[in-house]
DNA sequence: AGCTACTCCTGGTAGC
DNA sequence: TGCTACCAGGAGTAGC
């Protein structure tokens, strides 16, 4: 599952082959990776723009698009669950999940590699209208240990779905959240008022700490996904402390891991390091 | 306000 | 062996 990580490092690995690049073809082969816009309009929008700038915005990948030196929108590119961002040679063909291709002036193709067709590749003229509604960015300045402490008590939510909401918070998914809650020490039922201020710097660091760490890292999935061609099951499960590997000693104490379910969504954790908030 | 259920999808796998 | 049933999950939406 492509989080912030995962998302950083795609940015980095195609941008160099991006920028400067005119779009000279669009191919569009499941139309509702577009978003709602037809083909031929995404076609249209597209067609003859330069990619000026590739960067990142929580799970999101943008590209600024410019024509006849003048901004004329953006490319806007969530990769849902399952999905891939890859520059590939002139010739190379696209393989079986690739939704949306976008042929370049230098002959390589631009694809969005998606099974599952979670994923997003849009054309944006307002910016603000797609990135207002993010919270702010884990690395960014505006994250700090105070801004959380406050944020958590101006909600009364459980740690571990306020932390995937993107609105509060933009860029952990549930591997990360998982992973920086157990560092933390803090229970993902936990309500998110009753967080103590220590508690909360201690989440702050956590996080920032898991992020780093996982982009150094190039992402817990690149192995398998994004560096060699097809499938394979990946070793990045050996990064993981706590994702994934229920039943397994916990790294900090040893006790046994469990797995439960928070929010419809699976939750790694150890009992003993992270203390029930009912206990 | 915050929670749950449901939807979108399909590859992989557990279970028979 | 081969089939079916279900699970995984990011994010939007509806309903309580």
């Amino acid at each position: 599952m492509p989080e912030l990580p995962e998302v950083e490092t795609t940015a980095r690995l195609i941008r160099p082959r991006l920028l400067g690049r005119e779009i000279a073809a669009a191919r569009v082969r499941w139309e509702r990776s577009l978003g709602g816009l037809s083909a031929a309009a995404f076609g249209r929008r597209v067609r003859g723009a330069r990619v000026v700038s590739v960067w990142r915005r929580g799970k999101l990948i943008l590209l600024d698009l410019e024509r006849a030196g003048e901004l004329a929108g953006w490319l806007v590119c969530h990769l849902g669950m399952t999905g891939r961002l890859l520059v590939e040679e002139a010739g190379t063909p696209p393989g079986p999940w690739a939704r949306v291709s976008l042929g370049l002036d230098d002959g390589r193709r631009l694809h969005l590699v998606d099974p599952r067709k979670f994923g997003r590749l849009e054309v944006v003229r307002d910016l603000e209208d797609r990135l207002g509604h993010l919270g702010p960015e884990p690395l960014g300045g505006e994250f700090t240990g105070a801004w959380l402490i406050r944020a958590l008590r101006s909600r009364r939510r459980r740690l571990k779905p306020l932390l995937l909401d993107q609105g509060f918070l933009a860029g952990l998914g549930n591997i990360y959240a998982d992973e920086s809650l157990h560092r933390a020490r803090l229970h993902p039922l936990r309500a998110s008022h009753r967080v103590p201020a220590e508690a909360a710097r201690r989440l702050h660091a956590a996080i920032r700490w898991t992020l780093r760490r996982a982009i150094e890292r190039e992402g817990s999935s690149f192995d398998a996904f994004y560096r060699t061609p097809e499938g394979q099951p990946g070793r990045y499960q050996s990064q993981f402390r706590v994702y994934g590997r229920q039943g397994q000693p916990c790294p900090a104490c040893g006790a046994t891991l469990v797995r439960i379910v928070v929010g419809q969504r699976g939750t790694h954790l150890c009992r003993r390091c992270q203390r029930s908030p009912r206990a």
